[in-house]
DNA sequence: TATTGTTATACTCTATAACTATA
DNA sequence: TATAGTTATAGAGTATAACAATA
């Protein structure tokens, strides 16, 4: 028989009725991993999103900024700074592709940087659900991209 | 055999190095739930915060702002403002538990909106991944929470 | 007309520091 | 000493509007 615990009972059970929801777990668990993942990036000295930026121009040379924003969810206006944050720390160039717009490269700091941030990030990843496998993880990140994509 | 495509075709595919990452498709997944939820608590004029907050008070009467902010993860300083809306709209009464701690509870208003609030959340949740049965979600739902409980 | 890059701006969310009253 | 509630403030992150140049 459970008994109706008074609140002023501090180690009381308490009743989350967000718990069972799955909007609510994925802001925790997002929440977690990018808090994570700042601190990861604190030796490079980029955002999340600023390092999102890097791997995907990285992987995608001549990549344009309209574009990337496009891909991240990131507004035209808000890529504006990252890009020229990036530039001015000589880790990227900008080549005219027509009168306006421009493709993006990583020069070959950005690409030593990217590759550090690659590793970071793939530890950092190790980090969460260690005890699944390959394949688990895989169903598990196919399934959360069913959630927003399309 | 595959090509590489120029950057300027405008329709390639775009190589996103992030998207086998758990942390990115959480926090994507994450986004788009949340904006939804947003819209959803247009109606009844509260924030995700906001509504979470009444949610937990509505089912654990006498529960303190300091208790609330530990299991929701908000700052004390932050739950000041949102339990002075809450009160100020004649959702909240307070009792003073100890000298310097009250007890938090839902007045019929509170408890009413409560209510709407929690049948939309219900409704928001169902029109993601529909096509999963009660058992798998809450198998999604259970390995989110080890990803960032305990 | 639509798109690219840009600037300026506002708004939300969250984090920190400091203070008081109380335990 | 530690905790509850509060205020003030600062920093991200993100959103909107507007503009010039170009397609």
């Amino acid at each position: 028989m459970t008994v109706a615990r008074s609140r002023s009972d501090d180690s009381a059970t308490v009743d989350n009725p967000l718990d069972g929801l799955l909007g609510y777990q994925l802001r925790r668990a997002s929440g977690a991993m990018l808090a994570d993942l700042a601190h990861v990036l604190d030796g490079p000295g980029l955002t999340p999103t600023e390092a999102s930026v890097l791997l995907l121009i990285a992987h995608n040379p001549g990549i344009t900024q309209s574009e990337i924003g496009r891909i991240l969810a990131i507004q035209r206006a808000n890529m504006a700074p990252i890009a020229a944050m990036l530039t001015e720390n000589g880790l990227l160039s900008r080549t005219q592709a027509d009168g306006r717009s421009q493709g993006l490269e990583l020069r070959e700091a950005g690409r030593a940087l990217a590759e550090r941030v690659w590793e970071g990030i793939e530890t950092h990843e190790a980090g969460f659900l260690p005890d699944m496998t390959a394949a688990e993880r895989r169903g598990l990140v196919d399934l959360l991209r069913r959630v927003w994509n399309k």
